[in-house]
DNA sequence: TGATAAAGTGAATATTAATTCATATTATCT
DNA sequence: AGATAATATGAATTAATATTCACTTTATCA
């Protein structure tokens, strides 16, 4: 044999891949999935169509290693409020102001981040990446369902089965912020934005606690 | 001239629309609105692709219609049980019983109604169709508010904005039937359907009550 | 430098579904 | 029956993308 990989190439292998995603990500985030064609990304990447084969499988692992890649830092920096690290216990605030920050925070991210949040959130996109939508609405359950069922271990809530609870809360927060969140997109900017985010607060709020 | 519509060509032309609409709205009900193609239309319908084009403008006024036809039915029902028409005043129940009923009444519906239900709650459509769906779940916020509305004023529910409360309800409902519905349509039969319909009805409740 | 393997290219092809349109059929009226 | 107009037909066309693949370029190593 006469050709090894070596570390230059595998280098130049991570930066080609980080090209095509970051390139995607900001397609995705400027004009949502639909604008995401194996045409646009290669065009916008500078390199040509096949390239792309060679980095994904196929148009879909596009898609889904996007959607990965703008929920990942959303659910981190939620899960975060929620159960804050580095916080010694006994300064650990209680469940329901967190509830309320965390609520607030997924919210706030949300109107702020525009597009991507809109396309992550509820842009209608193909079957295939749905299912990864999925899983994200269902990674931030899973974070509001161990602060539920927290609070309702320690009588701050009421008992409730807490993966309904969680549930409906993202239910809730998601149909809330779609509108205003597609306004936003559309550079109407939206008045009444801490109001929107108060009401919901309070609606969760009032729904899990004691 | 030697040609005049007449009653029986008339006639006929309603026949033929009813039965595309018809044909379309059991696809939908079976294999959800992927499974509507123009050319499946026709063939199940037993009419030429051509003919389609004679009753709809095109493919998105087929998919728009069948979505009213489907949801017509179901927000009028809901509606009814928010707003009971022919009941005197007196009789009327309380806010909070109509809400409890109105959103057992979305569910069970719901649920029952397999694929069709969750193809005009959650399936995801292409986006001339989705602004359909908007509309679709507006008109149960629009119930739903009023029917908050009237519980704040009169001093059953905590005062709050009756259109959040409305939108966050529709969330929450769509949200956590969307996961036993896409059990439910591919005929794994659910048990625990009771259990989870009285967990959202609390969570609903509690989160409007005063 | 020559052999080998991987990466890159992009025109050609495949796919999927909507839409059109020249033609045929059917209904109506005198 | 003949004239007229609406309705029906479905093969052919359009459209919008995804995917392939024969070929070129680049990198590695003996």
């Amino acid at each position: 044999m006469a050709y090894r990989p070596t570390e230059k190439t595998e280098a130049r292998k991570r930066a080609q891949h980080k090209l095509l995603s970051d390139t995607a990500l900001n397609i995705v985030a400027r004009g949502g999935f639909n604008a995401l064609t194996v045409a646009s990304l290669a065009e916008e990447a500078k390199v040509a169509i096949g390239t792309i084969y060679k980095y994904f499988k196929d148009k879909s692992a596009v898609c889904t290693h996007v959607f990965q890649r703008g929920s990942a830092r959303e659910v981190e920096t939620v899960e975060q409020c929620a159960f804050p690290e580095g916080v010694r216990p006994e300064d650990m605030a209680d469940c329901r102001t967190r509830l309320e920050e965390t609520i607030r925070v997924f919210s706030m991210r949300a109107l702020a981040g525009h597009k991507l949040a809109y396309a992550l959130i509820a842009e209608p996109i193909d079957p295939m990446v749905e299912a990864e939508r999925l899983k994200y609405r269902q990674a931030y359950a899973e974070i509001f369902s161990r602060l539920v069922q927290e609070g309702v271990d320690k009588g701050e809530f009421r008992p409730q089965d807490s993966r309904v609870a969680a549930t409906a809360i993202v239910g809730a927060l998601a149909e809330t912020l779609v509108g205003p969140l597609a306004r936003v997109a559309e550079g109407q900017e939206d008045i009444g934005l801490e109001e929107l985010v108060d009401s919901i607060k309070t609606f969760c709020l009032a729904a899990v606690l004691a």
